[in-house]
DNA sequence: GTTAGCACTCAACCGTTGAGAGTGCTAACA
DNA sequence: TGTTAGCACTCTCAACGGTTGAGTGCTAAC
């Protein structure tokens, strides 16, 4: 019941192709002439009074042509998945060749990747960082900046560093930052953040105790570290681009979707999404409304996630309206975060294997 | 000429008030009625006349009420000024407490600021941090984090603190790192960006000279941190608030806005604009048409800016639509920068006293 | 100098109308 | 039995034209 005819198939690709296309209702006549079905518009009109039945389509009023509904475009981005016919994109090279220059700081990365991809697909992407609970701690150091003020520098996996200013009431020496630093390394290296509990802290304390005025802050600065780590960092990029489309040409729903754009929380239960969407090689991907918010049920979203140091972490989204190139924008997505995860992992085993065995490198950089 | 008379001047008045609220265009017998003038509607009428001749308002059509040109609003927030008969905010206490509460790292205490000023007025606002150029090194530390990367750390001013990953092809030590540390403070310490030139690069090549390879990425790192501060950096907030006026309810001028909001050089230059914009009590405004994009003429743009170390250096600016309510954002900003202003010179100067007089403080905290 | 009155203008609103696109249904056809 | 041609029907949309109402400019009287 629940699987359509060839034909029907047919027939359904081709109106959702032409609706991506004009964002019109497309009539039977059009499907009649443009597909190569060499079917008549009557037969398609039967065709299509049937998707309509079976939920594929909808009307908008009784004398306008069909447009998909969030079950038919399900049903197109299925397909085109589970077909694998996704054609490859050439401007991704600049990816690899941009990956290959950059910093290897992952937010600097980051931003560059979600910017470039809104450009290239002219949709607005978000991209956010790993979670930081799972992030494990690579250094911290504590560094005497003048006579009230210190900074407590953490570099995590990825090699994102953090900053915490603390204030104090006297002098921090040279000498006793350095001590200090290394018993917070030695404590809490290779720790991931949520590790970082009551226990690790009062041990912490113990070992610190000497130094009783700094300690506290220094604590202090800790602590809001980790509390910081909930907090996941988030970058938009061509937010604006959504207004190019006509769904969004009336002023209410572009503030409404502009609004979600800006607000963390409201974005991040967007990207993270519960719905039983669909997912496979990596992705998932949320349609119109699927999407919980109101806001968001003229849009899509096309997530997929990268991993640093072993297990999933940070996402990188495409946002289109319902009416999105999925074809292209899957492809684009699916090549860079192929390009991404190589240069990442890339970079860790290669830290890994030199940790392990000492020197040995000098690859020759192309 | 130029001036006029009290009476025209009491009607114009009127007419931009009434257009404040109203956002439509102005007719006689409003005046007639609202304004405690006790005139008929001819005799605004002529008023009128005369007021638009001296290009003070215009009429959109024959038959339509007026609305203020550039030009009125311009008289009209210039006399605001020179009044000083601005109200005093209540809602900035807020400010008070924040600026005392919070970190005093200037970065995240601006977006605060940001933050909060468009929550209050209901704009969109701008803060852009101080020019690095002429921002003073306070600290330098460069710190390895594992064996092929160091972070070099520099702390400016107010306290804002920049992070450079510095890749090396052999491990550094902790004891290298402090060497090479203090000789950048030697030679850093104390002096603006832009006062890092080539002579003073020289010098530290010589300096440095044993450690050859880490040396050169880290005068490479130094570089491109003297470039990036160039790179104003600047946060915005509240951006899709401008969608609430109706003068953006198309969706082509809403989004020409929001790019200029997104887009950082067209975003700085309307803010720097060279206009001879009206400049008193620290407060520069442009208004309408005397911006340089044509997408913001129908905004008007509120700047203003704050000082640390003595400087001018910052700014902080509310951007609404040209019809935005000039007296309460000019009394918001205000007393919000001179709360900020506050905090930060008492910092410096507590600071200063400090370094001078050695230990003295213990102030309670609130 | 101010006001009342009047003719005039113009955008906005509203109901009508006709064209066009598209449908569903029926009957004929292969 | 599936496909097609034909036709009546529905609905949107744009254009048209008359009406309304706000507002003006001008003139004449106060």
């Amino acid at each position: 019941m629940d699987s359509l005819s060839n034909r029907q198939m047919q027939i359904l690709q081709a109106i959702i192709l032409n609706y991506l296309e004009t964002a019109e209702p497309v009539g039977s006549r059009t499907i009649s002439r443009r597909s190569p079905l060499g079917l008549s518009s009557a037969t398609i009109r039967n065709e299509m009074a049937d998707l309509e039945e079976l939920g594929f389509i909808v009307q908008p009023h009784t004398s306008a042509g069909r447009i998909p509904s969030s079950k038919g475009y399900r049903l197109y981005v299925d397909s085109l998945l589970q077909s694998g016919r996704i054609p490859t994109e050439d401007e991704t090279r600049v990816v690899s060749a941009m990956l290959r220059s950059k910093t290897r700081q992952l937010d600097a990365l980051l931003r560059e990747i979600g910017e470039l991809l809104s450009v290239i697909t002219r949709y607005p992407t978000v991209v956010t960082m790993p979670n930081m609970n799972r992030t494990k701690l690579k250094h911290l150091q504590l560094i005497p900046v003048d006579e009230h003020s210190a900074v407590l520098m953490i570099v995590t996996d990825g090699n994102v560093v953090r900053n915490h200013m603390i204030s104090m009431d006297h002098a921090l020496s040279q000498d006793e930052a350095d001590m200090l630093s290394s018993v917070l390394n030695r404590n809490l290296q290779g720790l991931a953040m949520e590790e970082i509990n009551l226990p690790v802290i009062q041990k912490l304390r113990r070992e610190l105790g000497a130094e009783q005025q700094i300690v506290s802050s220094l604590l202090d600065a800790i602590q809001s570290t980790v509390e910081y780590a909930n907090d996941t960092e988030m970058y938009t990029a061509g937010t604006t681009n959504i207004l190019d489309f006509p769904e969004f040409s009336d002023v209410q729903s572009a503030r409404a979707v502009m609004e979600v754009f800006h607000k963390k929380d409201e974005m991040l239960s967007t990207i993270r999404s519960t719905h039983p969407t669909h997912v496979a090689q990596n992705l998932r991907i949320t349609i119109g409304k699927e999407n919980e918010l109101t806001a968001m049920q003229d849009c899509s979203v096309i997530t997929t996630t990268y991993t640093v140091g072993g297990e999933t972490r940070g996402t990188v989204s495409v946002i289109g309206p319902v009416r999105m190139d999925y074809g292209k924008v899957i492809s684009t997505l699916g090549s860079m975060m192929t390009d991404l995860q190589r240069a990442l992992t890339h970079d860790e085993t290669q830290e890994e294997r030199n940790q392990h065995e000492g020197r040995e490198e000098k690859e020759g950089d192309g």
